[in-house]
DNA sequence: AGGACACTAACGGCGCGTCAGAGTCA
DNA sequence: ATGACTCTGACGCGCCGTTAGTGTCC
């Protein structure tokens, strides 16, 4: 098939297709007379795309979804991206409102700052900084400590400090052996998925006695597996392994987790909460004590 | 002040405020060495910048607001065109959740082409087109017949012939004569003082024996005005007269409303109720008949 | 032979960010 | 003299649209 009949299927232009070939996204036959002919696969490719770009999908997130074993989960990240656009917009529109029923700059300068600037860059520089789909479920964990006001000079500097930190770690060496075991197993969860993990985790935290009382079957369960020698084997133990060193090595838990805890007095109570629970779980379980060596 | 100081003020890079100069928004002092002094306007004028520029207007918006003596009003209109974005988003995000669930491309690709694309770009074409605030009238005005589903070979024709059409009329030449009268008397509009009147239009239209009944008083006033002559020395008669001809030259009656018929079933119908409607009138106020003339 | 196609290549546009290089002030 | 600051200017990015010029098929 040529350009022609291509664009009518797929309703692209000329200068797009040429543009998503240029990009690698298909490599179609090219004839002696220098003339390119489409088949099946490049329609159906050429199809996914315009799909996705009427959707708002980037090249970038369109190249990844194409490669990807499981699109669904692909595509997850960038509705993720879709909801926090979103939500800025609307900020953004209620501000505007504000605006046109009175339109004092001043007044609106400061509810900006705060309510649009702040509260989305950090959330979107976490989606990048981290691999794959991480920064999306750090997010997610992390999401409710990301929208208090910054209401002191301690909180701007640590909400500028852990700024700086997600942009050096956007530069940071990643592993490729962690990115492809992230690719592997990480990117099958979807954000909902995601989502029940850590509202367990949350919970949990909140409550450890009714919680390990709960479930204390399927807790003891789990820990048998943990500490298993199989464990070991395992591509979660892998990950996990890997997942601590780069966030060792990162800064993270010396830049990013300290700064959290004095932007989010919620979170410094969740952490509290969350030793808490936990030397309570190593007094029950001693075996979890070595867990995390 | 010099440009470090500003930045802080207004939460502004550098780069960002040469580009503003660049764009003509402001115009600071320039000393010997060629260094900018910035005094108190250029700071208001910059600060203004920095919160419309994060609630996403665009540069081109900002210029026009900066100039206009009602800036809630030219507000106004980015209002709308925000809102149009959000609705959009917010279209496309309900497509990203049916790929999420169940990546079907093919059947996306059907729903994507009516409900994504089509459904916005007549309004946005619609607003570009139109000088000032009077695309947003006529987008308020004909919003629901708008929304309907482009089912038939008919229809996509209409689509097609309207979206060409607003494409020849945004490069039409536009008296500056209209262009002047619009920004001074249409600009002070809202668009909810547009939806009030639109919608009372479409009440009346909708059932003139009772509009008439209720409203007797006041349309008798209003009638006696507009056929008196000092009307014709109104600006608001003039603003008439120069849209009507804008209208009349562009095509606005042979080619946009025609296919506006074909493609909204219900806006043929509420043509039919108006032309009854006029008649009615006609009817019972003769004088009605030459207003228009 | 004419018109409808195809190709390549260069430049534009938004809203700046990112160097690079050179001058200025305290 | 040093460092913090200023200037100008060129290039880049994402996603193509827009000419412009040339070649190919029917």
């Amino acid at each position: 098939m040529l350009i022609k009949d291509v664009c009518n299927e797929c309703k692209l232009t000329k200068k797009a297709i040429e543009y998503y070939e240029k990009q690698g996204l298909l490599h179609p036959e090219i004839s002696e007379n220098g003339y390119r002919k489409y088949n099946n696969k490049d329609l159906a490719v050429l199809k996914e795309i315009s799909v996705l770009r009427k959707l708002g999908v980037s090249i970038f997130e369109i190249k990844s979804i194409l490669k990807s074993s499981n699109k669904s989960a692909a595509l997850s990240k960038c509705k993720f991206l879709m909801e926090l656009k979103l939500q800025k917009a609307t900020a953004q529109l209620i501000s505007i409102e504000h605006l046109v029923n009175y339109y004092d700059i001043d007044k609106e300068f400061e509810i900006v700052q705060d309510s649009v600037d702040k509260l989305f860059t950090i959330k979107e520089k976490l989606i990048q900084a981290f691999p794959g789909t991480y920064g999306m479920y750090l997010c997610i964990h992390f999401g409710k400590f990301l929208n208090e006001k910054i209401d002191s000079k301690e909180k701007e500097d640590a909400y500028y400090n852990i700024i700086n930190f997600l942009d050096y770690i956007d530069n940071f060496e990643i592993s490729t052996e962690l990115e492809s075991y992230m690719e592997k197993y990480f990117s099958i969860m979807k954000k909902t998925d995601m989502e029940d993990i850590s509202s367990n985790i949350i919970h949990a935290v909140d409550d450890v006695q009714n919680f390990i009382e709960d479930n204390r079957e399927r807790l003891e369960e789990y820990l048998k597996i943990r500490t298993s020698e199989e464990w070991k084997a395992t591509p979660v133990y892998k990950i996990q392994q890997l997942l601590l060193e780069f966030q060792k090595n990162s800064g993270y838990y010396d830049i990013f987790i300290p700064n959290l805890k004095i932007l989010s007095p919620l979170y410094y109570a969740y952490i509290r909460k969350l030793e808490a629970a936990n030397e309570i779980l190593v007094e029950k379980y001693p075996q979890t004590k070595k867990m995390y060596d």
